[in-house]
RNA sequence: GGAGAGGUCGCAUAGUGGCUUAGUGCACCGGUCUCGAAAACCGGAGUGGGGGAAACUCCACCGUGGGUUCAAAUCCCACCCUCUCCGCCA
């Protein structure tokens, strides 16, 4: 969420931002009226709660000493007022629901290093790592591999749960497992990121402080319970909540987790992209990178959080890309956003598995997550910052495509040898 | 699921309708003292919002939302959460 004095002393900046992200900056209008509306309002019910709270310890005053009759008499003027408060009251709850339904909606304001364009082709490359492998035979894509080695079975999955699910089997169940161990040990070891097993339900308010509510719920999944409560889409919601309404200090900042857990994408309006395997499903498994950062900070830990993603793939020998976003094509909480993208010799393109992202304040003033400089300085806002290190279930497959053998067989990557019991080689 | 207790300004507590628009202790910040520190003493300090160039000033906030009242931390209703005991359970 924009700040509300920021957005006011910054209208015009805010619409060229807004614009940039292809946002419809019409609202914005509005919002200058309803803010004038409101402070008017407030000016006016201030001073008049202020005056019925004199005449209410005059009257206590009067009380005491006896005098029912001149009580008697004040009170009639506060019932007046009160009337009037209430009046204005209402009509400020309407104003700063308006507003607050407006903010809420804002996406977040590139920053400057963020290319200005309109969709994906704006995006640039920065950086690119290992050699595309080549095959003296023509590659199979991972469905193919993993049904012909019999790790996977995604007709099934349609059967018990239903179109983008799947079930991994064997060696391939075991290479998932291996892949969360091995993540969440690189980040926890070499990278000094503490690990959180968070709940995979959460509620609304851990929703909206991350950005998915109010404006994306239909990329949800809702449970059909009176508590409100959604699968997380990503472990970026309950981590990024842990300190929610809560101030910390500035000399714990800054704070890394890493995270594994499942996520639960809708995949609402994306029919008939990704349809064959498992590059797009309604549940998957990932583990995440948050941290907290001081403001001035946290553009270099943008940085090194990328950085943190790239060296799994880096490990794992998987040739891959970063991608600087360009502001038509970030998502609705980022600052600035990289792209990591594996190689998917199937489709002989570099496809997502990693997105980390600068948030800024933006998630922390939804959620009021706030530190504090030495001594009585004021609480400021901390600097969220989220990435995949990586999704792991795309990975998976781009261990299949790129170590696949002529004989269908697929090699397993040296580090990863130890997390399979050492084994070398999945085959028939 | 049943019974009970409780949620107060970082922590711990006081406060059952107006001497409290929240007291006290600890922690914190500044000062006095000291070569320096500790102790002691003096003073300060919460969050959000409105007005103001500023000094400052006003409003709201005692789990959340309603209600009663001239006046609510305090009374009433609903909900959320925590703890204890019983039952059930991976």
């Amino acid at each position: 969420m924009l700040d509300l004095n920021y957005v006011r002393a910054n209208l015009d900046a805010v619409r060229l931002a807004l614009d940039a992200r292809r946002f419809p900056v019409e609202a914005l209008e509005d919002f200058v009226r309803l803010d004038v509306k409101r402070r008017a309002t407030i000016a006016e019910s201030d001073t008049l709660n202020a005056q019925r709270n004199t005449a209410s310890r005059e009257i206590g005053a009067l009380m005491k000493d006896g005098k029912r009759d001149e009580a008697d008499a004040r009170r009639q003027e506060i019932t007046q007022l009160k009337e009037r408060i209430a009046e204005l009251d209402a009509r400020r709850d309407a104003s700063e629901a308006q507003m607050r339904g407006l903010l809420s909606t804002l996406p977040n304001i590139p920053h400057e290093s963020v290319p200005t364009g309109a969709d994906e082709t704006a995006n640039t490359e920065v950086r690119r790592w290992g050699s595309i492998p080549e095959f003296d035979f023509t590659p199979r894509d991972h469905v193919e591999i993993g049904e012909g080695l019999k790790i996977l079975d995604l007709e099934r999955a349609t059967k018990i749960s239903g179109a983008r699910f799947n079930i991994l089997k064997g060696a391939g169940a075991q290479l998932e497992r291996a892949l969360v161990n091995f993540m969440l040990d690189v980040h926890t070891r070499w990278a000094g990121y503490t690990e959180i097993l968070p709940p995979f339900i959460v509620n609304e308010a851990s929703l909206f402080g991350t950005g998915q509510l109010p404006k994306f719920e239909a990329d949800l999944f809702k449970l059909n319970d009176e508590r409100g409560l959604y699968l997380i889409p990503t472990a970026e919601v309950p981590v990024t909540n842990l300190h929610r309404d809560e101030i910390l200090d500035a000399s714990d900042l800054p704070l890394k987790w890493t995270a594994y857990s499942p996520c639960f994408r809708s995949e609402a309006g994306s029919h008939g992209r990704d349809t064959r395997g498992l590059i797009r499903q309604h549940q998957f498994e990932k583990v995440e990178l948050v941290k907290y950062a001081l403001p001035e900070n946290s553009f270099d830990e943008l940085e090194t959080l990328t950085r943190d993603a790239e060296r799994i793939l880096q490990l794992l020998g998987l040739p891959h890309r970063t991608v600087l976003l360009s502001t038509g094509d970030m998502g609705f909480s980022a600052a600035k956003t990289y792209d990591i993208e594996v190689w998917i010799p199937s489709q002989n393109a570099f496809r997502e598995i990693s997105s980390c992202s600068n948030c800024t304040d933006f998630q922390a003033r939804r959620a009021s997550i706030r530190f504090r400089r030495a001594g009585g300085a004021k609480p400021e806002y901390v600097h969220t910052l989220n990435g995949s290190g990586l999704a792991v279930g795309r990975t998976w497959l781009a261990i299949l495509e790129n170590y696949q053998q002529a004989d269908g067989s697929v090699l397993i990557p040296e580090a990863l040898q130890p997390y399979m019991n050492n084994l070398e080689r999945i085959e028939i």
